[in-house]
DNA sequence: ATGGTAGCAAAGCTA
């Protein structure tokens, strides 16, 4: 069972790039944000077409998120539960084949210390509430998204900034995705590539699309998948789908992937 | 170096 996560940057401008990364890459389930449109003009057909079952939260103009997937999709909520007072959609969870997935675009925060940034640790407060929930339960669940945070210094391009007063770097929101991991996840991709090894460097899943940053490699890694032991238990492969992010037009971000014995 | 590019939507906001 392959699962991936993938912020398209508006699935209206980038469906020919979702069409043909379906067919090249067949995930079971994709976990899309910045849907960047409403839910009614989520393009369910061209999507059920191609043989997935689709559910979306969308909204006007900005943030989104919507899962796709080739098994039915059951237990649909919109929204965090634990942050009943947001008004963004930046949630949404299906259980899809046995599995409790979560589709999740946390805000980027703008700069440190700024009103989004407060926004942006309201909401890691929220997920961690939600999380002890989730995870009481002993399911199979694997939460993937934008967390908009670059953990640890190898997810980088430049080790220096890790703990810097600078957005995905600071040590205010490390602390955040770190203490959501801690609850009882492990982060999918580190576990089959620790930092480490080789083969574990220089994983990124995001490019600013300014200042050439793709083709000097200046990545960060930023979408995760996240797992209960219950999903790690199942782990058998992941991956980062980098070349999406030299098509022409691209998103900013490329897809991460799992999949689960 | 406070730039640079992209999407939405129609000028500025968000990222």
């Amino acid at each position: 069972m392959k699962i991936a996560t993938w912020n398209v940057n508006s699935v209206g401008a980038r469906l020919p790039h979702l069409m043909r990364w379906i067919q090249e890459d067949a995930p079971d389930v994709a976990l899309l944000q910045e849907i960047k449109c409403v839910s009614e003009a989520f393009p369910y057909e061209t999507i059920e077409d191609m043989g997935y079952n689709v559910a979306a939260f969308g909204q006007k103009s900005y943030n989104g998120v919507a899962i796709l997937s080739k098994f039915p999709l059951e237990d649909v909520t919109r929204g965090l539960p634990t942050f009943a007072q947001d008004t963004q959609a930046r949630y949404i969870e299906a259980v899809t084949n046995g599995v409790r997935v979560a589709s999740i675009y946390v805000p980027n925060g703008s700069e440190v210390g700024s009103d989004k940034f407060s926004y942006k640790m309201a909401f890691y407060g929220a997920l961690g509430d939600h999380a002890t929930q989730s995870l009481s339960y002993g399911e199979p669940l694997v939460w993937g998204g934008d967390y908009n945070v670059a953990p640890y210094a190898q997810d980088m391009h430049d080790p220096a900034l890790s703990g810097e007063p600078r957005i995905l770097c600071s040590v205010e929101e490390q602390r955040a995705l770190r203490t959501l991991i801690s609850q009882g996840f492990c982060d999918g991709l580190r576990q089959v590539f620790p930092a480490s090894q080789e083969a574990g460097k220089g994983l990124f899943s995001w490019w600013d699309y300014r200042a050439g940053s793709f083709n000097r490699n200046k990545g960060f890694r930023i979408d995760h998948l996240l797992l209960s032991p219950q999903a790690s238990d199942r782990l058998e492969a992941a991956g980062i789908d980098a070349h999406t992010r030299g098509w022409e037009r691209p998103s900013d971000h490329a897809p991460v992937w799992i999949t689960l014995v």
